[in-house]
RNA sequence: GGCGGCAUAGCCAAGAGGUAAGGCAGCGGUCUGCAAAACCGUUAUUCACCGGUUCGAAUCCGGUUGCCGCCUCCA
């Protein structure tokens, strides 16, 4: 037969048909963000089949990274992860900003010279994306090492006529440009300006216009704090970098931008423009932004920064901080206390208790066909929540379902080893694109085992006071004892 | 002045026309030498307020109140 049509009557309402490959291989990709740009979700199609490039807005090396960067750093991950899982490639890049203002003035303030300032903190960064389990690789780019880009970049835009030279500082003139503002929804003529800036600073025909390549101050030229370029000797914008950085690494446009939603104006709508003019393409096609960590209602900005690394010291763990900055939807504002942080890493730690008794679980059973269903269900449930623009809350929300139902199956002896690794596999397949749970690692250690030994012998002559305090012993030095049925457990915190 | 966002239990937080997911804390229980942990059970007649549309509204429309962000260089 050529064609046709062929009805089948299913008895169960067709959903075991529904859920075989036969089915799911024809449905179409199903990924959902919500595009800045058009302000609603839209299907995601990638540029280049099977590919993906993500350019995400990096921080300023002046400081340690910061919860709302960080925020913004687990987004892109996500959606990193998210598509691998569909089998994408990544191509990610992100920004590196060592030559702004602050870091200038801080490295000043510590008496260092730039690059040494700027690299302790590129360093300790790098340490935190891992903390947070941010998946490695992609391309982390200084912006101090690639002047030549953005002077390439600078010539292009003159040659095009999109820029301008004036007193030994190069501008983009936004009059040359009709989208702009269509990102941040701007209207120009709307804007009250001035308000913020110091109009007196700069020389430019349009108090618009903004900046690309900056004259540098005496001061800067004292230090040394300054580019040789055919325009004289400039520090370049932030804008410029980010449009310089993406052009040489991404080649072309990117699939998706990830920002914080504080710096879609002016810095997106310009880094956008500059790209735009200089390729004819726009920068990306969807643009993603992380909204605020706030402390007592307003951004840490205002009320003090808190960092990854201050949160790590304090003895959080790094997919504690994960979980928190996760399970809140990306787009609405987050707000951190040392509560809701503890309140995270309790709710997470149920996973990983999870995994253990799964574990532990012994005794044999035939895998059976229910139990498959539901893990399949979960795969379904978790997979279209994170579908649905990253819905992390939502797909965590089936996920302490499952945890409840097994967990349940676990007390009334009805899961056995295999039951236990269908699920424990299950929940590892997932937690590759959440990236917040720790299988339990079988740790040797002859010492503490002996300890343990000890201890058992103590309890078995009830001597309670040898067994407790060979348990504080080992507290103190960071293990934590659990007494089970099948004998003592222990943890490294 | 312009543009935009948000208000759901003690706290955090999904849900975006079909009758309130989930987590933390609390309470009750199981387990335990004890403790801790863990696990199980339980917790909103109601979604800031007032109107409207609808058979049906937390969800749509209008208005009110409160909070927040951005409006050209701190990146």
């Amino acid at each position: 037969m050529d064609s046709g049509l062929i009805l089948a009557i299913a008895p169960d309402s067709g959903e075991r048909y529904l859920s075989t490959p036969l089915y799911s291989e024809k449905e179409a990709p199903s990924l959902h963000f919500y595009n800045t740009l058009s302000r609603s979700k839209e299907p995601f199609q990638p540029l280049k089949q099977g590919e993906a490039a993500l350019f995400v807005d990096g921080p300023a090396l002046h400081a340690n990274l910061t919860l709302g960067m960080a925020r913004r750093l687990v987004l892109a991950d996500l959606v990193q992860r998210s598509l691998q899982f569909r089998g994408f490639t990544i191509h990610r890049l992100v920004s590196l900003i060592d030559v702004d203002d602050r870091a200038i003035a801080g490295a000043e303030a510590a008496g260092q010279d730039l690059a040494r300032f700027t690299t302790r903190f590129r360093e300790e960064f790098t340490e935190d994306l891992a903390a947070l389990r941010i998946l490695p690789g992609g391309h982390f780019p200084l912006a101090s090492r690639h002047m030549d880009d953005m002077v390439d970049f600078t010539r292009r835009l003159l040659e095009r006529g999109f820029a301008y030279e004036k007193l030994r500082s190069v501008y983009f003139d936004i009059s040359r440009f009709k989208d702009y503002g269509r990102l941040s929804r701007l209207d120009l003529t709307k804007i009250r300006v001035g308000k913020t800036v110091d109009l007196d600073e700069y020389a430019k025909e349009n108090p618009r216009d903004f900046t690309l390549l900056k004259r540098a101050k005496l001061g800067e030229l004292k230090k040394g704090i300054y580019y040789t370029t055919p325009w004289g000797q400039v520090r370049p914008s932030w804008h410029l970098i980010c449009a310089a950085l993406a052009l040489k690494y991404l080649g072309g446009a990117a699939d998706f931008h990830v920002g914080g939603i504080e710096s879609l104006f002016p810095h997106e709508e310009n880094e956008n423009a500059l790209f735009t003019a200089a390729t004819g393409k726009p920068l990306a096609r969807f643009w993603l932004h992380s909204e605020h960590v706030l402390r007592d209602g307003r951004p840490l900005r205002e009320t003090g920064e808190v960092t990854v690394r201050d949160l790590l010291a304090q003895g959080s763990r790094g997919e504690d901080v994960r979980y928190f900055l996760l399970s809140t939807h990306y787009r609405k504002p987050l707000t951190f206390t040392a509560e809701s942080l503890a309140a995270a890493a309790r709710a997470r730690a149920r996973f990983d208790h999870l995994l253990l008794r799964l574990s532990l679980t012994e005794g044999d059973d035939a895998p059976t066909g229910a139990l498959e269903e539901r893990l399949f269900q979960a795969k379904k449930e978790v997979t279209a929540a994170l579908d649905d623009d990253l819905n992390v809350a939502r797909a965590l929300s089936h996920l302490f379902n499952l945890a409840a139902e097994v967990n349940a199956d676990l007390d009334r002896g009805r899961l056995g080893k295999n039951g236990a690794a269908a699920v424990k596999s299950r929940l590892a397949e997932l937690d590759e694109i959440l990236g917040v749970m720790n299988p339990p690692q079988h740790m040797r250690d002859e010492a503490v085992e002996a300890r343990l030994a000890e201890r058992e012998e103590a309890r078995r002559r009830r001597d309670w006071a040898t067994a407790d305090r060979i348990r504080d012993e080992l507290a103190q030095a960071g293990i934590d004892v659990t007494d089970t049925p099948a004998g003592p457990r222990w943890q490294r915190r």
